[in-house]
DNA sequence: TTTTTTATCCGTCTAAAGTCTGAAATTTTA
DNA sequence: TAAAATTTCAGACTTTAGACGGATAAAAAA
């Protein structure tokens, strides 16, 4: 039996994922939560398997209440059920530990199947929040001027322009010093050893133009 | 009376030149030549005001003759009338001295039309053979970097690829102060002042690739 | 609110880059 | 053959770049 909790704030939407998932065989409802505090005290107490977690609530996210599940529970998977698919929603619930990411578009038989999957170690992601994650992995690895501050891009394209130290300097109206410290970061960055590598560098990936 | 010699290894292209030639009032025929060598000797005995100077001869280029004549009589208008229309023609008479350059598909009257405009100092060039004379003169504004010499080019394209001079120094087997002298030397004929920018200059032509 | 990142700046120091002058050997061109 | 351009190298010198350590204030994120 896969000892599930639900965390939602509407009662209605509780409802009918409780009393679906209560027809199935393998899953066993052990507690619901209204909120992101009160689902922090109801796993702390009952230590589930599995929990459905939306992220939209009014007392408490539920980007926090999983960080905080996962500090003192971190086997507890932790499924993400919301509505939303944009960065800002989904970056910060993976990155507290969410262990898959369903939208509320998702039907009934999709979760059983999602919580079945996460104790076989498997994470379900859907295709629309697939792709963001991708991106966002992409922006792990993502090409070497891009880590780069918007002062360091500047600078890194005046050197692009082959302008010097100085001219930099004049141009961006900030000390030499302040030029010398830029470029420095901007070669540690690219890696790269020299400013003529580094305009090699921005005209291979075509920064300018 | 404008007096004009007329210089071709064939006989028969001379007399056609000629006769019609002396069917114009104003122009008189004063000699006629079959070689370069007997060309020279004919100029510097009649002191001609044209010649009409045919490029390919048995004996004694016409680029030759023309050199020649223009070290004793530079006033001399030497009119080239050929059927070459090729780099390695037109060049070398053109910096010879020749006045115009005529092919000999040219009309007599053309031939006519160029001796009264060399007589005022008007130059005649055939079309066909003015794009070259233009691309030649384009040859000496030509792009900067065509103006470096092999060697220079093999260490503008090494800067192009962001390296050091002791990189260079390395990869082509000579001094680091050889290296130098290139680069000082590749600086100047781009006019850039530094490598960086030298490296710049490299990719905005597409010297790579 | 605390912490982290960003942008700014200083001084010192070393290595690299670049200039200038001069020169010798080789190759190319006239 | 003579003249010009190319390639090579040297010494002395100046300037620029870049590394390293340290520092401060503002902005952004946790």
């Amino acid at each position: 039996m896969i000892r599930v909790v639900v965390v939602d704030d509407h009662k209605i939407v509780r409802q009918g994922i409780i009393a679906y998932l209560n027809t199935v065989q393998s899953i066993e409802i052990v507690g619901e939560a209204s909120s992101g505090h009160e689902a922090v005290e109801l796993v702390r107490d009952l230590q589930p398997d599995v929990v459905l977690m939306d992220l939209v609530m009014e007392n408490g996210t539920g980007v926090d209440a999983t960080k905080e599940i996962m500090r003192f529970l971190p086997d507890c998977k932790i499924i993400i059920l919301t509505s939303y698919y944009d960065d800002e929603k989904v970056f910060p619930a993976i990155e507290a530990g969410a262990f898959s990411y369903l939208l509320k578009t998702a039907s009934a038989n999709d979760i059983v199947e999602a919580i079945h999957k996460a104790m076989n170690n498997e994470n379900v992601i859907e295709p629309k929040v697939a792709s963001k994650v991708i991106s966002g992995i992409q922006g792990q690895s993502k090409k070497p001027h891009q880590q780069l501050t918007k002062r360091e891009l500047e600078v890194l394209l005046c050197i692009g322009n082959g302008m010097t130290n100085q001219e930099i300097s004049d141009k961006l109206y900030i000390g030499i010093k302040t030029v010398k410290t830029h470029v420095s970061n901007i070669l540690a960055k690219l890696g790269v050893h020299d400013r003529t590598q580094a305009a090699v560098y921005v005209h291979r990936n075509r920064l300018l133009e």
